[in-house]
DNA sequence: CTTTTGACTACGG
DNA sequence: TCCGTAGCCAAAA
């Protein structure tokens, strides 16, 4: 089975602001934890809009985009904006990764991205 | 059909 | 921590 654009996308709009995600994390979330080059296609063709696609980040929580780049900085600025701390181009995972079933466990079962 | 190309990852040195 | 290398996989050439 093949990893849908669709639910992608239905992911990463569901991490909540001040959190962020890695592509293999998106791409495990979605049922294909080898595809996380999928993940970044996907974002880089398919279009924003209202998806939050800043808060996707690579492992160990680098920033995948050219960090002189425009997208990339705006990937930065945006992701300051909702207070997640950018170092070297690189965000402390361990203290802003996304975690849904925590996010279960603490909030209930269907919990849908709020946070503050 | 084969080769190249990425918003990827894990592992070594 | 910072590269280079080697897997990875679907889409585009």
């Amino acid at each position: 089975m093949a990893l849908r654009a669709a639910e992608v996308l239905a992911i990463v709009a569901t991490i909540p602001s001040g959190r962020v995600a890695t592509y293999g994390q998106v791409a495990a979330l979605a049922g294909q934890p080898r595809h996380g080059r999928h993940v970044g296609r996907l974002l880089a063709t398919a279009p924003a809009g209202d998806l939050p696609w800043h808060r996707v980040v690579a492992a160990g929580g680098r920033i995948a985009l050219p960090p002189q780049g425009a997208a990339g900085r705006e990937q930065v600025r945006r992701l300051r904006g909702e207070g997640v701390p950018v170092q070297r181009g690189r965000i402390d995972l361990a203290l802003h990764q996304w975690q849904p079933a925590l996010d279960e466990l603490l909030w209930g079962p269907g919990f849908a991205a709020r946070d503050s």
